[in-house]
DNA sequence: TAACATCGTTCAGCTGATGAACGCTGCCTC
DNA sequence: GAGGCAGCGTTCATCAGCTGAACGATGTTA
């Protein structure tokens, strides 16, 4: 259910605003705030992310979940990672347009 | 169920090799069979693709799935549609590439 | 003829995503 | 205070949709 997909986005997500609900999240990534609550939860466990009950001039009570030193190390392999699949996607994209563009000819 | 990514990839097998069996084309599209013989229905049902009995020299059967002429079409606007995309992408993980330099330099 | 291979088709079963509902906390307004 | 409200994380009954074993049909082989 966590897949590398998910734990980059979140981790990324976090690394930009800390300061985010799980709603707020869920509506951000286009799934669910139960998905989100999971995966919150599984990299929490993992030591990725780290959660602190933050209060303001003590008004309104909020959540910070930021990034651990090995959240961020993660979400780094994790980004390169990424970045390689796409640009290999975007290779094969070229070539298959290329084809197209042969069987447009065609027709 | 069909969505377009689907639509898009079926289209491109079948163009390529309108010779093969639902199991085959499943095993290349990494999905079931189930769903593979949900989507050429879907695909057949909307007239891109046209199913032939074929049997080469009274030998084996066999079954031919090619494109209609909607098909074609309907794949050149698809394959457009994704190379935008995988573009758009692509662009963005090089802006998210860049911050996370940057990010890496801070650490 | 019988056994086998392979095709498309079906559907009971399963996995995992969903979001309404809940308890909790802090902030108003009286 | 008391009561109402807003927003938080958490839970779990419900549901959508994917899966692949099993089936009938058909052609091939021994």
């Amino acid at each position: 259910m966590l897949t590398d997909e998910y734990r980059y986005k979140i981790l990324k997500e976090l690394q930009l605003d800390p300061n985010v609900s799980q709603r707020e999240l869920a509506k951000r990534l286009g799934i669910s705030l139960g998905k989100v609550n999971f995966c919150l939860k599984a990299l929490i466990e993992k030591g990725l992310i780290k959660v602190e009950n933050f209060r303001s001039n003590t008004k309104k009570v909020g959540y910070l979940y930021f990034l651990t030193p090995k959240g961020i190390e993660v979400k780094v392999s994790l980004t390169q990672k990424f970045l390689k699949r796409k640009i290999e996607e975007y290779d094969a994209l070229e070539k298959e347009i290329e084809r197209l563009r042969l069987d447009v000819k065609k027709n």
